[in-house]
DNA sequence: AAGTTAATGTTATAATATAACACTATGTAA
DNA sequence: TTACATAGTGTTATATTATAACATTAACTT
């Protein structure tokens, strides 16, 4: 079998740094944080990048180039997601609500 | 008075560009188009395009890093937009739905 | 006409992201 | 268990997107 969603070992590094991080992580600053553990190139970091966001892992919020944790269980269904995005304090929030996503998944279908 | 929404020379320039074109444009590409015009350096384009959003003129599309010129007469007053993009042929709609920004707009109050 | 604010022009540089290619690990199937 | 395929890694170089800083000009306000 393949496909088991066990991550590899970069994956698991970066995974967990964006996890543990109380706010959306940039490329770079993962760059930056996880050289110790051997991981030298943007490159090492924007393809494990790329595969936990297809996994449904992480979200990139394309507003500020960065990376933050699903917050959600069902996201490895559901790939409509919004965030919200405090204009003052840049806290943002997974919007988990169930009526956007049918929205958006109904407008999709269209 | 000050803001009656008349667009400065550059602001003029690439908005007619970007309302014309079929598809958005991105930053370095309307740069390429409006050379012949006398605009010639990147800053100049992003502090156009930097108003025309504020403006509500054009829109955004975060993922793509592109403009497009608002497709919907109302967006001066609502700033919830949201796109469909064709994972096929990435033909770009915007989202006119009242009830979608209805619904961004009241989860922002809360 | 003087003061203020917004827009422009310009050079340099920062930040974000991908191309290309060689190599390694892991799973699959004879 | 060997060979085949596929996914992941490492590395160098480079492309793409965006902003800092500063001097100048235009437009509006009084």
């Amino acid at each position: 079998m393949h496909k088991d969603n066990n991550l590899t070992k970069n994956q698991q590094i970066i995974f967990d740094l964006i996890d543990k991080s109380p706010e959306p992580l940039k490329a770079y600053s993962i760059l930056f944080n996880v050289q110790k553990k051997g991981i030298k190139a943007p490159l090492q970091v924007y393809r494990a990048l790329d595969k936990l966001v297809e996994m449904g892992k992480i979200h990139k919020i394309e507003s500020r180039n960065a990376f933050i944790a699903c917050q959600n269980s069902s996201c490895q269904v559901s790939k409509a997601t919004a965030f919200s995005i405090c204009e003052m304090c840049e806290k943002i929030t997974e919007i988990s609500s169930s009526s956007l996503s049918k929205y958006l998944a109904n407008f999709k279908d269209k």
